[in-house]
DNA sequence: TTCCAGGGGTAGA
DNA sequence: TCTACCCATGGA
């Protein structure tokens, strides 16, 4: 890990309102082809939730993201590519940065684009599918998650039920009860469960205006800080345990469905249960049932044959629809 | 005004 | 296990 370093004239408070001097400090990350920093950000709607954002213009992942009372910001661009690898650039903003530090963002990093993932079976699969296999060419394939599995579940209870314009308001507004980066936009880091609860339903309803599902929100910070139920454990569990032992723990999470429980699943790396929402539905009436509404069974007979890849089939096919996709399939030659 | 969106919970059959 | 209905919200 190569580490450059330099310290910036501003100050950051720290507790008690003690200043500490910002620090920039650089580090990279080798990740193995076929890699697009750009299409793992836009694989789907979360770099347009905080503390997540997506600089097109410089093609850079920034999060704000805390460790105890200090928050940072961490920048991902694109480095070197060679035909094997791509080095990404991590650079980190904020108050005494030391090795544990940067070494725990750098972590946040590869778990928010699944660096860790080896997608060579997918890809195989890809290269004999009628649309996908122009990811390869892009280097799509990863989809990009919240580091923290709580910040993944409330966002997911968000997007229930409402169209997606709506749910980012629902959790851009939750992200503002979160410490902010001062030096940059005022921007937030997400907040951790104690202070969603110190922020109370009032504010769920009244400013975050997420309805209903605010008790489903409250109940899973609750179960956080009591220790009844640890979200974060999760990604642990995903390590060892099968997808249907994790799809109970996450079914049986107030506010998680079917649709939420198996999109979640994804994001712990598990593909192999369908999420089947209003999008699938359509997707799959437009491109295999020929306008005709499709049921549940015939969309999990479409994707069967795809293993436990499945769910990654299904999306990829309906994000090769999407404007952002045509323009980087443009971009490639394709 | 009505419908619906990247659904979930619950009651009743 | 399946179906119907209700749950807040806000854009179209």
């Amino acid at each position: 890990m190569s580490l450059a370093t330099h310290a910036e004239g501003k100050m950051a408070r720290g507790p008690g309102g003690v200043t500490s001097a910002m620090e920039t400090k650089e580090t990279t990350i080798g990740v193995p082809q076929p890699f697009s920093l750009r299409a793992a950000a836009l694989s789907h709607g979360w770099h347009e939730c905080a503390p997540i954002m997506w600089c097109d213009a410089g093609r850079c992942l920034q999060l704000v993201t805390r460790d105890g009372v200090d928050v940072f910001r961490v920048s991902v661009l694109e480095g070197r590519r060679t035909r094997r690898r791509v080095s990404l650039r991590v650079i980190i903003d904020g108050p005494a940065l030391n090795e544990a530090r940067i070494e725990r963002f750098t972590c946040q990093v590869r778990t928010m684009l699944k660096l860790d993932q080896d997608l060579d079976e997918f890809y195989t699969i890809c290269r004999s599918h009628p649309t996908l296999y122009v990811l390869e060419r892009i280097g799509a394939g990863r989809t990009i998650r919240s580091a923290s599995m709580t910040e993944n579940i409330i966002k997911m209870i968000c997007g229930t039920n409402v169209n997606w314009n709506q749910a980012v308001k629902m959790i851009n507004r939750i992200a503002q009860i979160g410490p902010i980066f001062p030096h940059y936009r005022n921007l937030n880091a997400w907040p951790a469960p104690r202070e969603i609860l110190a922020a109370g339903e009032t504010y769920l309803i009244e400013v975050a205006r997420v309805g209903y599902r605010a008790k489903s929100i409250l109940k899973l910070c609750q179960d956080s800080c009591d220790g009844t139920f640890d979200p974060d454990a999760l990604d642990k569990h995903a390590k060892t345990e099968s997808s249907d032992r994790l799809l109970k723990r996450l079914l049986a999470i107030d506010g998680v469905g079917p649709a939420s429980a198996h999109a979640l699943l994804s994001m712990l790396g598990h593909y192999d249960h369908l999420s089947i929402d209003s999008s699938t539905v359509a997707h799959v009436s437009r491109v295999h049932t020929s306008g005709k509404k499709p049921t549940k069974h015939q969309i999990e007979a479409i994707y069967e044959p795809y293993g436990r890849w499945k769910n990654l089939v299904w999306w990829f096919e309906l994000w090769l629809e999407w404007d952002t996709a045509k323009a980087m399939a443009a971009e490639a030659g394709l």
